[in-house]
RNA sequence: GCCUCUGUAGCUCAGUCGGUAGAGCAGUGGACUGAAAAUCCACGUGUCGUUGGUUCGAUUCCGACCGGAGGCA
């Protein structure tokens, strides 16, 4: 059976994504997947920094504004839906292009990371989470060492999360994280991707153009948006949206609107070194240097070539 | 014009009863498998405003000068 052609666009926020992402599409009669956490969200396009009708081009885009801000949503539920929506590209006969900054959703379809099903993850979680309240997170990482010592070597004890996890993974399937891990790896994957990724080189470029784009945003319309986030009640996922949150202190009048932006601005940039950081450790990834390259597109057309994909 | 306060890391500021200095933020590097725009870890040399003096030794004490803030006229 032979592998069906991916191509993946992925890079830091305000690296050029969707531009050439919409691009490409219109050269290789390709639809565009959205792997982004947030853009699968209605109510939030701004922050979000979804394309309007008019950027899309006629282009179709998936995974874009199609749940609640209340929905629950993880990698599972993204992975599941992504993998149906790449087949159904397919069989329309048109090319899937994978394009977004969240990286564990990128890996989890592009590496085919399987996961198991879990039940009463709840109570298990729950029950842990009063534990480590109780007897403190030096103790669950000890606890952690017993039935899992490499995941345990690996984690700081006040890495909570991924603590906790790890004991309720163990709980829930009898197996360690370590060993989950390589079972979600064991399926090969069914593409045969091309990853694009878009960086600067000169990252003090990428930081100009994160503070243009939020000052963009603002004009268009951001605050009422963070504002509608900011009163509306059991977000969770999308409640951490970067963009809604920072203004959060400034409705409650505990910092100035100043303030705020500044905020955004600075988190905007950590994530985006966040992304480089889970990025640049992928060697599958074809870089593009967009502050060196005159042209992106020519390029990324470049590497489709290569790739005996265009 | 006089008086008081102030000048230390990119920013906000500690501190050194005289032995060349440290926090937060920013920045940088890293981790990441069911919350991932989340979560977590690591990294701190800078003419201590300038210039004289005292001193074995001054960022610290004294003087002058140059910035900044406030007060009195």
């Amino acid at each position: 059976m032979s592998k069906t052609s991916l191509i993946v666009v992925v890079g830091p926020t305000a690296s050029g994504k969707t531009d050439l992402a919409i691009n490409l599409a219109k050269t290789v009669q390709g639809e565009i997947v959205s792997a982004d956490s947030m853009q699968i969200y209605k109510d939030m396009p701004i922050a979000s920094a979804v394309p309007s009708d008019e950027e899309k081009q006629g282009i179709p885009h998936h995974l874009m504004e199609f749940l609640s801000p209340t929905d629950r949503f993880t990698v599972v539920d993204y992975k599941a839906e992504a993998t149906s929506v790449i087949k159904d590209i397919v069989t329309r006969n048109k090319t899937p292009i994978l394009v977004g900054g969240t990286g564990l959703y990128i890996d989890a379809v592009v590496d085919n990371i399987t996961y198991k099903e879990e039940e009463n993850s709840k109570e298990v979680r729950i029950k842990l989470e009063k534990m480590a309240d109780i007897n403190g997170m030096d103790h669950m990482l000890e606890m952690l060492a017993k039935i899992d010592k490499q995941t345990a070597d690996k984690l700081h004890a006040n890495d909570r999360k991924r603590i906790i996890r790890a004991l309720e993974v163990f709980e829930i399937h009898g197996k360690t994280m370590s060993e989950l891990k390589e079972l979600s790896r064991a399926l090969p994957s069914p593409y045969d991707a091309v990853v694009i990724g878009l960086r600067y080189k000169d990252r003090s470029k990428l930081y100009a153009k994160i503070n243009k784009r939020v000052d963009i945003m603002l004009r268009n319309g951001l605050l009422d948006e963070a504002k509608s986030a900011y009163m509306s009640v059991d977000r969770y996922t999308s409640a951490q949206a970067i963009g809604h949150k920072e203004f959060f202190e400034y409705f409650e009048g505990k910092i100035s609107l100043e303030a705020a932006v500044e905020s955004l601005k600075i988190q905007t940039r950590h994530y985006a070194k966040r992304q480089m950081t889970w990025f640049l450790k992928n060697t599958q990834i074809n870089w593009i240097n967009v502050d060196e390259e005159q042209d992106v597109f020519k390029s990324a057309e470049e590497i489709l070539k290569n790739s005996n994909l265009l």
